[in-house]
Formats: C-alpha cells, sequence, structure tokens
DNA sequence: CAAAAAAAATGACTAAAGTAATATATGCGA
DNA sequence: TCGCATATATTACTTTAGTCATTTTTTTTG
C-alpha cells in the first residue's frame, strides 16, 4: 500500500483529491495536512511514501516544506501541485529534485500515475508545464556563435587563454614561440575588439570554448 | 481529423502503431514512412499535422528527419519515438524542438494524448525520460559555492575582474586606489590558489559571480 | 579614550602581457 | 622556379599586473 500525505489549505479541494486518489487500491491517503508546517510535522510522527503537496499555502509554502522534507527524509517522493505555472516556482521545485510538478486542473489519472511513478524514479510534467520549462532550461545550453574571422590557431589560442594559461604554457602546449603566441594574441584582441586576456577569457567561457 | 505521418523502419511494428493511434477516432495515420528519406518525400507531397518519428532508421534517421521536417515544414508538430532512453538523442532532439520523446513501451494512451497535446503545444516526456534529461539540463544551473574566506570587499573585486575591469577601473567603481586594489586581487589570489587575475575571472564565471 | 585589529594606501620592484616593426621560413599556384 | 601569401620568429619597447614591506587611516572594542 502507497501511503499519501496530502497538503493542501482548501478542504473542498483536499478532499476532492483525497477521493481522487483513493479510487486506486493502491494508495492510501494516511495524512491531511492544512499547510507546510503541518506536513512536516505529520512526517515526523508517521512513515509516507509521497507528499503531495499544494505550492501556495498559509503558514509554510509548498517549497519550503519540500526542502524540509527532502532534507529530514530523503526516502520520501515529492509531487507538487499548483493552479498556475508559474515559472521560478517550476525551476526551483525542479532544483531540489522533486518527482513531479503537476496541474491540479489534470486528471484523476494522471495523477495516480505520477504518484506511481515518482516511487520508480520518474519525474512527472504535464505537457504544458514541459513545455515551458525546457526551453528555459536549454537556453543556458545553447552556445552563441564565436567570430567566424578567427583562425583554427587562434580559437587553439583563445581556448588556452579560457584555460588560465600564459603565454609560455601556450606556446609549450601549442609548439610555438611566446613571441608568436603574443602576436597571436593581440590579433585576436584586435578581431573581438577586446583589451587584454582577461576578457578573452570571459569570451572563451561565454562562447564556450572551454 | 488529425493526420498523422507514420515512419518506422519495422513493419510490424509500425502496423501495430499504426492500429494503436487509430484506435481514437479522431487521428488518422495517412502517410507511412519506412525512413527519413520517405518521410521528408511525403511531407512535400501530403499535409501531415504531426510526424511520429523513429529515432533509428536506416537511410536518415529520425533526428536528420526531423531536423529537415522543422525547417521546412515549420507548422508540423513532430514526436520522436524510441526503444532506448539515449540521453544524447533526448538532448539533440529536445534543442530542435520537437513536441515528445516517447518510449515505444509506453501505452497506447500516452501515445494518443501526446499527438494531441503536440498539437496544443505541449511537450510530453515520460516520466523516465524526464527524470534523466531534467537533472541533467539542470546541471549546468547550479552553481557552485565560493571560497567562504573571501570577504565581501574581496568578492566584489572577484567580481569586477570577472566582468573584464582593469584595476584602475575597478578602483573607480569601488572608490579605492589602485594600489589596493592589487593588494585586494593578490590577497584573493593567495585565498583561491591561483596565479593571476584570468584565472580569478575564469572563477568568477564559474562560480556565477557575473 | 586608547590599544589593537582591520582596511586602505604608498612606493619600489619584478614579471608578464601587449604592441609594433621587421625578419624568416613554408607552402602553393602560375 | 619565381613570387606571393601565410604562419611563425625576433627584437625592442610600453604598459599593466602582481609582490612585498611599510605606513596611514579607519574601525572595533576593552
Amino acid at each position: 500500500m502507497i501511503k499519501v500525505l496530502l497538503a493542501e489549505d482548501q478542504v473542498m479541494v483536499r478532499q476532492g483529491l483525497k477521493a481522487m486518489i483513493e479510487t486506486d487500491e493502491e494508495i492510501e491517503v494516511t495524512g491531511e495536512a492544512d499547510n507546510g508546517r503541518q506536513a512536516v510535522a505529520l512526517c515526523e510522527k508517521q512513515l509516507f511514501d509521497v507528499a503531495v503537496l499544494d505550492i501556495r499555502m498559509p503558514e509554510m509554502d509548498g517549497i519550503e516544506a519540500a526542502k524540509v522534507i527532502r532534507s529530514r527524509f530523503p526516502h520520501m517522493k515529492i509531487l507538487m501541485l499548483t493552479t498556475f505555472d508559474d515559472n521560478q516556482y517550476i525551476m526551483d521545485a525542479l532544483k531540489m529534485g522533486v518527482s513531479g510538478y503537476m496541474l491540479k486542473d489534470g486528471d484523476t489519472e494522471s495523477l495516480i500515475r505520477s504518484i506511481k511513478s515518482a516511487l520508480k524514479g520518474g519525474l512527472s510534467l504535464q505537457d504544458q508545464v514541459a513545455a515551458k520549462v525546457v526551453p528555459e532550461l536549454l537556453k543556458t545550453e545553447e552556445q552563441e556563435t564565436v567570430d567566424p574571422t578567427l583562425t583554427p590557431r587562434e580559437r587553439a589560442i583563445l581556448k588556452c587563454i579560457g584555460e588560465g594559461l600564459n603565454n609560455k604554457e601556450i606556446a609549450e602546449r601549442l609548439g610555438l614561440s611566446v613571441g608568436t603566441v603574443k602576436n597571436q594574441t593581440s590579433q585576436i584582441l584586435d578581431k573581438l575588439e577586446l583589451r587584454d586576456r582577461t576578457q578573452l577569457a570571459i569570451y572563451a567561457i561565454r562562447h564556450r570554448l572551454v
């Protein structure tokens, strides 16, 4: 039997959710809370497999509660429940490793499916949520294009600078003289309209050369 | 009626999928292809709403096909279908903006749900896939902790260095003398066991001070 | 208030970075 | 093979960065 803790401040909604969840005979709601603080308190008295937490609650909100539960009862899986697909909340929740982020307007089945999936290590994201959050996450991944007028050699040097090497080390690694490295560096500075190697290192990192 | 293009090289599997999809009376498979090239060719003759593409196909694989379809027929939604939850494929697919990444072992319903969701702008990720890919995406987000022995002033200087300022500029911005900035910089280098400001800039960026 | 601690400044120095003009190779097409 | 372009080197020079010992100023605190 899967033991679920349900935290939601609106009693009607909570009862609805409870009934909904318990239509599945493998799941039982063995604890109910009005707010995050109560939820945490319950965790200290009883054992649960999954916590279903509303994001917005008085006293202690769902994110805070999730944080506490995560650290004190690491075996528990956490599903966040919300009315809004607020971007910042989603990120915060995902960062702390919740097992799902559900909109309340979803159907019965999907909540039940998520509870079971959570226990198997899955992460349930409703399609609308995923559509919003994945591009956001990918944004940091995409690299800006580096100046195409840079020669391969110049790129190599730029990469070295981005690794924090000094001219002597770069010369050794690339089999050049220190003077050449300096000259090339000047070239690169010219092309990229930057001033010194520190700015080059920043450029290299921001353009994911390193 | 939703028009679906189904590309999958194994005929048996394809027929199975087709039957599966067409249990829903709103959806119709109006095109079938053995490989990516055929799929693209079909798109040029017929109109489809959604393309369901197997990742691994002869001639032109699903990723390639998706890329072409994405650019030539941007109104079409694309769902990737795969046996394996291969990380690299997932990333590639997500980057090009597919509407779903499904494992073949999923149930009938979920594929149908995904097709409909795709048309509404949703992104379907199965729980196992999401559980794998989201932490991967978050990894780049999480900041490493900066050395706690740094004083606020030192942090400020480190941040400036990370922005590519030289000592004079830092002195002006923080209302210090150039000499002080140099001294402080030496301090920071000592604490972080680094050699020069270029390495400091790299440190600052990697630790998200800038 | 006065001693101690912390923060900021100075000056003198060395090392490294960056600039610029010029020289020397090295490869490649006419 | 000549000549031209490109890559690499050399040299000499200026500027900036970084070190260190020491001093001044400010802040803290007994």
